[in-house]
DNA sequence: TGCGCATCTCTTGCATACAAGATACCCCAG
DNA sequence: CTGGGGTATCTTGTATGCAAGAGATGCGCA
């Protein structure tokens, strides 16, 4: 177990969502965890915050991101402008690309009907990292996890209530328009599917004050993963989530 | 000088093409420039490896990354996707911004003027950097600043000829077309503006051992940064590098 | 009760020690 | 002179130890 593969398994369990934002990853915990020294553990948690997945705060502990909403804004507009722009700039695609995209889908149509929340979670976003991959662009699919991981977070922390079935059937006619040649509604088809998620998010009050509000803003248990969360406002860090590590595992 | 310094330093030497592809990275060697130990070190070559900008392979050592012709063919195309996006969905610019902007072009004349190799290479790829902060995404600021450095390394490795001058003149061009709020132009002007530089690379035969022979291609001591060298092909790692690394300090 | 303060524990920060693999070097045989 | 093999050296890989700081706890006092 190296400190690359440390640090997939934490991405990967952001993106299926079995690690919430502000999660406490402890040195001593994750070490023990996955049987190795603290060195292996640290190592990876250095990659992951220069990544933008995680923070530390000095001699307090590390904990995973909890993005602003600024910094929220900053990261679907990112997402928006990476992936409508490979589809513009993409070349057509053969047949044995096409089939892989479809076979995504397939993947994606199984984990919803099994109702997988994990795997749902983790393939929904992936889609969009094999779709930069089919498009040829590997360096931008790499880019594209990490701030798929991070719209995750996002999704978590501001209450998304977009739902995954919808997300599945935009992903079918985003790879029916390409499939047709017609880029430019491919193009418009996933800018409208990102700002669908995007849209969906907790409206925050016009106030000056809210990101300060919501950083001070009390713990309050989350019901899994249901719309419409009684009040605004996001997570402060968990302060037992310790337990919430064994979505490592 | 913590590992975000170190890392910060070898970012920044890459910018200034003070330190050039292949470059070997000895844990030992930057403990005692940083004067630190190796922990150190080796934490700001993780984060870096995981930005891929540097390489360690197995008990040999850490080097910065050689990327291939294809990854050099990726990371232009992720630099066209990226910032005409950023163009094509940005608002307006307010007074303040352009102010900026043009004061980054005017360090630049200055740079030029004065001859300062190292200081006009870091402002010619900043300018990206500094226009994707205008255009108000720091995320994408920061993603634009590794892969700024990522085609500086391939533009060392692959001999390009483009002109700092000309740079300079096409930056002044999409910021006046900014200016007068001809996004459409200030987009096709960044495509062509970041074509030109892709452009000059060497060509590489069409041949499929290109990759190969470029690896076992011997090493020629490169005269500074002169257009047209004589052969095609590019470096293998140098194996006395260590001297380089005063470009550090 | 409420507040201030000392202390105690827990966490990261950093250095160092040792293990293990890769490479370079040297010597010797043919 | 050339090639093979053993060793010496150099490099990273990993664990561990200790220091320092932040928070939590508990106690005494007003």
């Amino acid at each position: 177990m190296n400190s690359k593969q440390i640090a997939d398994r934490i991405v990967q369990a952001i993106l299926a969502r079995k690690i919430t934002p502000g999660t406490r990853l402890g040195e001593q915990t994750l070490s023990i965890l996955f049987d190795c020294s603290r060195t292996l553990v640290r190592e990876a948690l250095m990659q992951l915050a220069a990544r933008g997945i995680v923070q530390v705060s000095s001699r307090r502990g590390w904990f995973v991101v909890q993005p602003s909403q600024s910094e929220a804004r900053e990261a679907f507009e990112a997402r928006r402008v990476i992936e409508t722009g490979l589809i513009r700039s993409a070349a057509t695609m053969d047949k044995t690309t096409l089939r892989r995209l479809k076979q995504h889908i397939a993947q994606e149509k199984a984990a919803l009907k099994q109702d997988d929340i994990g795997r749902r979670s983790y393939l929904l976003g992936d889609f969009h990292v094999c779709l930069a991959e089919c498009l040829g662009n590997q360096l931008l699919a790499d880019t594209l996890r990490d701030f798929t991981a991070r719209t995750t977070l996002i999704a978590m922390l501001y209450q998304s209530s977009h739902d995954a079935d919808q997300s599945c059937q935009e992903h079918i006619e985003i790879v029916q328009a390409l499939e047709r040649g017609d880029k430019e509604r491919a193009e418009q088809l996933m800018a409208e599917h990102i700002g669908q998620v995007q849209a969906t998010l907790q409206a925050a009050p016009a106030d000056p004050l809210a990101e300060l509000r919501q950083a001070l803003a009390p713990l309050q248990p989350r019901p899994q993963a249901t719309p419409a969360a009684p009040a605004g406002g996001a997570r402060t860090p968990s302060p037992t989530s310790s337990t919430y590590l064994g979505a490592l595992l």
